[in-house]
DNA sequence: ACACTGATTAGACAAATATCTAAGCAGCCA
DNA sequence: TGGCTGCTTAGATATTTGTCTAATCAGTGT
């Protein structure tokens, strides 16, 4: 299905990263660099139907609203996630491109896999 | 100290992740969350032979040698690269085990997906 | 219109951090 | 020994950032 992979970069043990590209991963990497933005994303990215409640997030964590919603917004300004307001609620989802990104950056060099078959196994051990 | 945990979590989009794998990772990712230190660990992980010394590394930066000093010991402390003296030089060397990982929590989960598993549906179970 | 709930925005503040200068440490070589 | 180079540590500082409270926006249902 060739999953849509915005290509950007080589993986990082590949070729020196440039100005620019260094800038612009880092932007993104900052935005997941949070313990609890990465649990929502987690949250968000392996919820059943896609999609998520923000009423359904908040549940989780020791933190005020307001603050969910201030993560939240940096995960959505960096591109990770998605969101909607439907009626009373608003739901979010994880944009798979952008993550998929972030995975080709740290891929090993052990097989230079094309967009669509990553199979790294060395899990196994 | 800073444990080296080969394995640690399953791919962000597959499962909830842990508090404290959460953690974990993300000070994992906040070493790797800089423009500076992105280009130092891709400088020094596609570098031919697998070493690099800090003499080579500084050139291609508009900072002082204390600053990347700095940023060298930030990958280090995160387990994402090693260092030695030798000599008048000091060597550095990236850990791939270490990049596996935060590779492995992006990967896309284009592989596990059994007959009729749950995509992507926008259903409101 | 009003009240109520869910979510975001605005502003404030403490903690973390990226950078610098100055100082210290480790090897080389004359 | 002394001086020189390469790198790190220490301390200072301005900026960034994570969190909160208070206020505001958006929808639903009396």
């Amino acid at each position: 299905m060739t999953a849509v992979t915005i290509q950007c970069c080589a993986p990082i043990a590949r070729e020196p990263l440039s100005e620019s590209d260094a800038a612009e991963l880092a932007a993104m990497l900052k935005a997941v660099a949070d313990p609890v933005r990465l649990r929502l994303l987690s949250m968000i990215g392996s919820h059943a139907g896609g999609e998520v409640c923000v009423c359904d997030l908040t549940a989780s964590f020791d933190l005020t609203a307001p603050t969910i919603s201030h993560h939240l917004k940096v995960l959505r300004t960096a591109g990770l996630i998605g969101s909607e307001r439907r009626g009373t609620w608003v739901y979010y989802w994880i944009i798979p491109a952008a993550v998929n990104k972030l995975g080709e950056l740290f891929a090993p060099l052990t097989k230079p896999a094309p967009p669509g078959s990553v199979d790294v196994d060395l899990v196994n051990a």
